[in-house]
DNA sequence: ATTTTAGTACGAAACAAGTCGTAAAAATGA
DNA sequence: TCATTTTTACGACTTGTTTCGTACTAAAAT
């Protein structure tokens, strides 16, 4: 049971922890750069947000170099788990399963993805 | 196609927006109120979510009494879907059916609402 | 050795969200 | 009529987020 659950990320936040979730570890320059990508911030501002969220607790760092590595320190899964909450709660009146529906119909899912749902389906009904 | 489809309500404008989902049209003294029941806020706080949402479009209203009567100007599905859209982008790489097999995972749903998505599933299925 | 590069730390500015106090105007009612 | 109530308008304060400039330090390159 993690002590940092109930912290909810803001959206930069989200974007550095997703670089973090997807690399596994990451400098902050590692991070930078994948976000110059599509995004257009300077260094020290990643710096500063990663300081940030190292102090509220969302990352981890290895400072016994100079160079930090930083990793997540909340899960991915349960940062979507505590997302999806909220909206279910703030936008679908706290049905999950409206969110689903809504979520369903209104994007594009391949077969694959469709069976994929279907087999998650079948084993829900089976319990 | 609406003008402000891009416009994107905070938390509390969310709230706001709710009530008026609800009940169709409302003073700002009824959405206060039936805030409250939930929230701690002074009157002057709601009216001037209100006012600003006016400002930004969000709502509309007729102020030709003196209490003005207010009323949603984006509807919940569109903005169930923008917020949708966003989170799946931001938690979930893109992928809306990730999102769905999460929702669909890590909340309880009843017979029925298991029944419910799938006859949706069976639809798009079939096309 | 000393210059250049790459990194961290820190403070401050700019902005946004939410809060409320106070003033003014309209409606109500005594 | 005149006081009370209800409502809108507006400004200011607080808190949090994002941004970046500048200073300092360690490592690397010359």
């Amino acid at each position: 049971m993690s002590t940092f659950k109930n912290l909810k990320p803001t959206d930069s936040e989200l974007e550095i922890l997703q670089v973090l979730w997807n690399k596994e570890q990451a400098t902050v320059r590692e991070v930078h750069e994948t976000l110059s990508e599509h995004k257009d911030a300077g260094y020290t501002t990643t710096l500063k947000l990663m300081q940030i969220m190292f102090e509220k607790g969302l990352v981890k760092r290895d400072d016994s170099s100079k160079t930090h590595i930083y990793k997540a320190n909340i899960s991915k899964e349960s940062t979507q788990k505590q997302f999806i909450g909220k909206m279910v709660h703030s936008l679908f009146g706290g049905s999950s399963t409206e969110l689903v529906m809504q979520a369903l119909g209104s994007a594009q899912h391949s077969e694959e993805d469709l069976n994929e749902i279907q087999k998650l389906l079948d084993n829900l009904k089976k319990k």
